[in-house]
DNA sequence: GCAATAGTGTCTCTCAGACATTATGGT
DNA sequence: ACCATAATGTCTGAGAGACACTATTGC
């Protein structure tokens, strides 16, 4: 394993200078959070109506500087916090960033993107701010509705392909339901991630037969002609064995 | 879902004023490569000794600035071509980003990493530039030496376990070995990256039994005694089905 | 012959998927 | 009575893992 056959080039040079503060190109950074919720069934996104330009009235991921003292964690929670008002029962995580040079026409932005999952809000849609921020379907965006700021609709994309990988393998599912909930509810939230129907009687038994996904509370609610059983989240983040996806997948 | 219930601190105006060039603190972005490779019969990794403050005489991971008008991906492209010399036959994926305010003593510096997985090149350890890059072994990194700059460690665990994972349900596997290889070959590599032994016979099965594997090509080659059969690369990325690791992984 | 690796055959256990059946309670 | 949902029972097929066995060739 050979390195550096040649000599660097004048330009390479600047690169391979280490860690000078001057030779460094200046960037900003911010953090985009696709913030993915259930609503009426089906999958939504919170998206807020940008007030300055570029993109000026166009719907983007809610997002913002990090602080110079900041993590890029805390910066996350920080977006997350000030857009929907709560930081318990939400899962936050890294998804990926974006830094291509064209992304903002007015700077180099390299944007390190978040994925939230929160269970849906008892609070109306149309709040305060209605104007300023609202959930959106995610089928209507995928169709392309409304247009997104920047490449928002790359970086949803990428969110939402995430999170259908990730309710394979753990127990993300129940931070999308509110406590305590039925293996129906359970069961609606896969349906809608991943937009496909599931065998319900086969659901709950792979459910029930992963230790950890689920707490039987011994309560029960009525639904729609019967009753139900009631669970809290269980202590596994890990599913053993996975729940996978139908092999055709209803995107 | 409700937005800013109440009005924003002066803190929090300046994240939220939007694109003003005047407003957001600049910040160095860096790319750094964890560049994995099977080396007699080891995972390894190419680390290069800094020649500059902070950590000066310290192992690294390879990596540099972005160009002010660079991709994140051309950067590693880059750094990856300038290290090894090779462009082809390898596999290059953003892992994540770290942004810790103290991640860099001087300034604040958030670094995009970047898994590499390669073939190992036909060219001896020793190179022309030994005393500045060369090929560790993954189980002396872990066990600690020798210590890495930075969070280089934390990454490079990252980047493993990255690694362990897509060899699970992807060929990447393949991108670690040199055409033509042998069924046992791809075993001692899941061996090498996996750290467990596994069955041979049960893994050929499943290899031959998963389409787009593997491809033969009729060809066999003397092995120690005996034959073995050649393949190639085949043509999907995704593994139908899986190969799963063991439940205890050799960590 | 012995050792080491490649390759085949077969068995068991688990799990996914499909179907059938019963229970419940509102319409 | 009818229907929608919850919940249980059972069967089949795919795949993982374990073991046994044969084939080949260098020592």
């Amino acid at each position: 394993m050979t390195t550096r056959r040649r000599p660097p080039s004048a330009e390479e040079q600047d690169y391979l200078s280490g860690y000078d503060p001057r030779a460094f190109p200046p960037m900003a950074v911010t953090v985009d959070i696709a913030i993915l919720t259930i609503r009426a069934g089906e999958l939504c996104v919170l998206l807020v109506r940008r007030g300055t330009h570029p993109f000026l009235g166009a719907w983007a991921l809610p997002g913002g500087f990090v602080g110079a003292t900041e993590d890029l964690d805390q910066a996350a929670a920080r977006e997350l916090r000030e857009e929907t008002g709560i930081s318990v029962d939400a899962h936050l995580e890294q998804l990926r960033s974006y830094g291509s040079p064209q992304r903002d026409p007015r700077m180099r932005v390299v944007s390190v993107a978040y994925l939230a999952l929160v269970a849906d809000l008892p609070g109306p849609t149309a709040g305060t701010d209605a104007a300023e921020a609202k959930l959106w379907s995610w089928a209507e965006l995928d169709a392309g509705r409304p247009p997104l700021a920047f490449d928002h609709r790359h970086i949803l994309h990428d969110a939402v392909e995430r999170a259908r990988a990730k309710l394979e393998y753990t127990s993300l599912a129940t931070t999308l339901v509110l406590e305590p909930f039925t293996i129906g509810d359970l069961r609606r939230v896969y349906e809608a991630v991943w937009g496909v129907e599931l065998h319900a009687a086969n659901f709950r038994r792979k459910v029930l037969a992963t230790p950890g996904f689920v707490e039987p509370t011994g309560d029960r609610t009525p639904t729609g002609r019967g009753w139900a059983e009631l669970f809290t989240r269980g202590s596994t983040a890990q599913l053993h064995p996975a729940l996978l996806r139908p092999p055709a997948t209803g995107l």
